[in-house]
RNA sequence: UGUCCGAUGGUGUAAUGGUAGCACAGAAGAUUUUGGUUCUUUUAGUCAGGGUUCGAAUCCUUGUCGGACAACCA
């Protein structure tokens, strides 16, 4: 019997409707506004709305909220869309905001006609002004009483661009349940909000058919009611919205879609906000939207995580309504998970020190064979040229070993993977004392699959034959912050960069990784999990590192 | 000083008046030709006070703490 996983709390609400006939099925949307990139938060959203409709037998639209010109490109509607697909899941259908202007121009000819609107020549100053303070109460508009012939024509005329922009807009006229004026309402939200702004600017889908736009909340709310969306899921600083999406519906008389909140996904060592992943790329922290260190889908997904890993990790984290900072480890434990199962296991050593084998031919190679993935048989095994000289690891040998040092030393042994058993038994020094070659015997009967030794090692080490030993170079990554809750962090946030977040070096492969292709995963053995970079050329491999192998030696070992 | 939302191990998330569980992280051990993987074991929690109840993480109450809300942004 499977374990049954408790439901979160919006899983509850669509149980109920669904058991209490509410609805025979359920329709989600996910609604951004194409003036950005997406990044995990949105990741989050995604799975949510999606696996919602999935898991009940619904279906999700995909809806760009796209009432402000000035910000949003189709440049991001391609984007959005390439990562929503990447990420693994279709929408029902492709919707825009901009699609209801129309409808959303009568909504509001509605709303005036039963004296819910009117039209205000107030400077937003003095509109700000009216709003109060959260602990006072604001004050009515001079031009709240208008009558409705005149708000009618004074709203058609915004339409025909009579006006420039700024110079007037279109409220709401909210009344209190005692009768008194809106403006005394204690949720700010609800004091005569704006619903239309003039702004004489080409939108990226209507063009410039249009010269007033309807805000967000004039615009979400009755788009998924003429969408019926069943269950709208937001974030949770929507909640003291939701007071005035269901204003609009209940006046506008139209489908009561409801509005739920949830906690918006937080990450340590990183930030997620648009607005500060912006400024990353703009003042060139970062190579760009896609820089392997950003948190957006486009940089993870260059940083080599899967759409997998990435669902794996929405699922761990949960939905609830309480703030949350998730440990970035948790994902980087879901991406070792995935990646442990497909990676290509590789060799390649990143700090070099040369091993002379002394008892091997010179000039001889052999062609030793090594799993592929011992995680999956079936991807086989390959062939890698082993000859009297190797590279290993410059930390994979101590002058002076601690007590549970499994690696290399004078006069220890070691088996080199997949193929012979070593003897260190001598070390040859440089001017200055460093270590530059080490002589060792091989044991001929201990080779892998053959082994006849009877000799047990402990350390097993990644090598590479120097004669055909590749060159590629590495990007290594690092945290993009130093400390763990940014947006809590005193000052600036661009303070606490990470300087170390990136190290670019060069690396000895094994050759079978000429023919590394993008969309293969590998493991370089004991160093991590790497992915071609796009930036990769004929003459040079470059690799990103997702993100390093559990250790438990340095951890231990610091200590 | 207002309204709204929230508070369970280090981090997340369950338990819906009846044994506080799961995952990650941490610790210990076993296996291992990756100090990886896998497998055992294990540490650690209900914000505080009062009340209702045979019984409270759960209901009531007071308080404390955290968050959101005053863009012609979404």
């Amino acid at each position: 019997m499977a374990e049954e996983k408790s439901l979160n709390f919006l899983e509850e609400i669509v149980e109920n409707d669904l058991r209490e006939g509410k609805h025979q099925t359920i329709l989600t949307r996910f609604p951004p506004e194409p003036n950005g990139y997406l990044h995990i938060g949105h990741a989050k959203s995604i799975c949510l709305n999606f696996g919602l409709a999935l898991k009940y037998g619904g279906k999700t639209n995909l809806r760009f909220d796209d009432t402000n010109p000035v910000t949003e490109e189709t440049e991001y509607v391609e984007s959005i869309k390439n990562d929503i697909e990447w990420l693994g899941f279709r929408w029902a259908n492709e919707f825009y905001a901009s699609d209801y202007f129309e409808q959303l121009y009568e909504f509001a000819v509605k709303l005036i006609r039963k004296g819910l609107a009117y039209v205000d020549d107030s400077t937003s100053e003095a509109i700000a002004q009216q709003k109060g303070t959260p602990t006072q109460p604001g004050t009515n508009s001079p031009f709240r009483n208008r009558s409705v012939e005149e708000n009618l024509q004074l709203f058609a005329d915004m339409r025909a661009g009579k006006y420039s922009d700024g110079t007037k807009v279109l409220r709401a006229k909210v009344e209190l349940p005692n009768g008194q004026s809106g403006m005394a309402h204690p949720n700010m939200h609800m004091r005569d909000p704006i619903i239309y702004r003039i702004k004489h600017a080409h939108h990226h889908r209507t063009g410039d058919a249009w010269c007033i736009y309807p805000m967000y909340d004039f615009a979400h709310g009755q788009s998924d009611s003429i969408e019926k969306i069943t269950h709208s899921i937001c974030t949770l600083e929507f909640v003291p919205h939701r007071a005035l999406y269901d204003w609009f519906i209940e006046n506008l008389e139209i489908y009561p879609s409801r509005q739920y909140e949830f906690a918006r996904l937080n990450l340590t060592y990183t930030v997620m906000s648009k607005r500060k992943l912006l400024q990353l790329v703009n003042e060139n922290h970062v190579s760009g939207w896609d820089d392997p260190r950003m948190p957006t889908l486009s940089g993870v997904r260059r940083r080599g995580y899967t759409p997998e890993s990435l669902r794996d990790f929405c699922d761990r984290i949960g939905v609830a309504k309480r703030d949350n900072l998730i440990d970035v480890g948790l994902l980087e434990f879901c991406v070792r998970e995935h990646l442990n199962k497909v990676a290509l296991r590789r060799m390649v050593v990143f700090d070099p020190v040369k091993v002379v084998i002394t008892n091997y031919p010179e000039g001889k190679t052999e062609m030793v064979s090594s799993e592929n993935n011992p995680e999956d048989e079936s991807t086989g095994v390959r062939e890698i040229p082993f000859s009297r000289e190797l590279y290993i690891e410059q930390e994979d040998f101590l002058e002076n070993p601690p007590k549970k040092y499994f690696r290399l030393a004078p006069g220890q042994l070691v088996r080199l993977k997949s193929a012979y058993i070593i003897k260190c038994e001598s070390v040859v020094k440089d001017a200055n004392g460093n270590v530059t070659e080490l002589h060792c015997t091989y044991i001929p009967e201990s080779r892998s699959g053959s082994d006849t030794s009877g000799i047990n090692v402990k350390g097993t080490l990644h090598w590479v034959s120097v004669a055909h030993a590749v060159k590629a170079e590495v990007r290594l990554y690092d945290r993009l912050f130093k400390v763990e809750d940014v947006a809590d962090a005193e000052g600036d946030f661009k303070d606490h960069l990470n300087p170390d977040s990136l190290k670019v070096q060069t690396v000895f492969a094994e050759p079978d990784l000429l023919k590394a292709k993008a969309d293969i995963r590998y493991q370089f053995m004991r160093k991590g999990y790497f992915v071609l970079d796009p930036d990769t050329t004929a003459d040079r491999l470059v690799f990103n590192r997702t993100v390093t192998l559990r250790d438990m030696w340095s951890k231990s070992s610091k200590t």
